[in-house]
RNA sequence: GCACAGGUGGGUGAGUGGUUAAAGCCAACAGACUGUAAAUCUGUCCCUCUCAGGAGGUACGGAGGUUCGAAUCCUCCCCUGUGCA
């Protein structure tokens, strides 16, 4: 299988339509936003044209009102990755040509949770969740922390205490698996994760200058609004309500508070385009310590880059 | 032209004689990330050395001055905003 990774408007989705277009690819999304039904515009999911022409998985399967999580994606993603082996191995016997699953995202943690696996751990709980974040806003954060520090202090001290919603999780996995395991966090880390098997991976890296790819996020997110960003998040909003999690994503969040009367268009859409920046900053941080990327210096919608990409592919799959 | 307000580090904006290389916020850069991740958090952020504790240099529109000491007080000049002409 091929990965394509980069950060926000690197061209993954051009890439990743030419890589399967070339080999037969079915594509699988791993962006956690684009997974969320009727939110279109903001995520820059695939056309109707392409996603006719080259199979999709993983877009438009969640609920605008429901949670995704890594490890629902993870589950549903393998899931899919089997489904496409077994077409595969169907069509192999009848002579035809290949199925080749490209998973193209970047949401990074979703990406690992499918490749590496989570740890054995209990799910979220809602109800300590909430408790545990009324504690920290009546103690401070440094409460929590002490908490954490009794249950698991190796987890402590590797999670800083400012980092609340972090060391929630570390408390919940702790509480809720002691009554039937007995073991904090850092011990059930310690039981491995599953990983992907059955599976030649490929990563194909896409990594524009810096430069390149901001002008080029300035000028996507303007286009969002110009193309009826702020009508989308207000059917969204009146429909799902101002607590759907999606809306509180990277332009919708902007075009919630242009609605709201907060920030006029213009500062909606400057806003948007520094949170599209600082997030492609945080995935490039996120993607260099991914193992065994193949790099592309460049942009996906380019062709000189999508043939170094169709290259990569023939050689290592 | 007169009157008032103001000019601070990449931006914004505190500071109004000494503990101020100058708060806070933002940007930028670097980093973390094991079920909210398009989330959340951390570090660096004038320059040059460093035995990493520090040492030196330059800096608050410009030029002078007062003072042991000035971003802070005084004088003149330049610029910006607002009001009156």
């Amino acid at each position: 299988m091929v990965v394509v990774l980069g950060p926000t408007a690197s061209g993954k989705t051009a890439l990743a339509l030419a890589i399967a277009r070339r080999f037969g690819g079915e594509i699988v999304n791993c962006d956690s936003v684009a997974m969320y039904r009727e939110f279109d515009i903001g995520t820059a999911k695939p056309s109707a044209a392409e996603r006719a022409e080259i199979p999709h998985h993983l877009l438009d399967c969640v609920d605008p009102g429901a949670d995704v999580s890594a490890g629902e994606y993870a589950r549903q993603a393998r899931l899919i990755l089997g489904e496409i082996i077994l077409r595969e191995n169907l069509l192999h016997e009848s002579g035809q040509r290949r199925r080749l699953p490209i998973v193209s995202g970047g949401t990074g943690l979703y990406l690992r949770a499918l490749l590496d696996g989570l740890f054995p751990g209990p799910q979220r709980s809602e109800e300590l969740r909430d408790r545990l974040r009324g504690r920290a806003e009546k103690n401070g954060p440094e409460h929590l922390h002490r908490i954490l520090r009794r249950l698991d202090s190796s987890a402590a001290s590797r999670i800083h205490a400012n980092d609340v919603p972090k060391v929630i999780r570390a408390i919940e996995v702790c509480l809720v698996s002691r009554p039937t395991s007995r073991q904090n966090m850092t011990e059930l880390w310690q039981q491995g994760r599953e990983s992907l098997q059955g599976f030649r991976i490929l990563r194909l890296g896409l990594n524009p200058e810096r430069e390149v790819l901001y002008a080029r996020i300035n000028q996507r997110a303007a286009k969002m609004f110009n193309e009826g960003l702020i009508a989308e998040t207000e059917k969204l909003l009146t429909k799902y309500g101002a607590q759907a999690r999606p809306l509180a994503s990277l332009g919708y969040k902007q075009a919630v508070q242009f609605l709201r009367g907060e920030l006029d268009r213009e500062s909606a859409l400057a806003a948007a385009q520094q949170a599209h920046r600082n997030y492609a900053k945080r995935q490039i941080t996120w993607f260099r310590r991914e193992p065994d990327v193949h790099w592309l210096a460049g942009l996906g919608d380019d062709s000189a880059i999508q043939a170094e990409g169709i290259a990569a592919v023939e050689r290592e799959i």
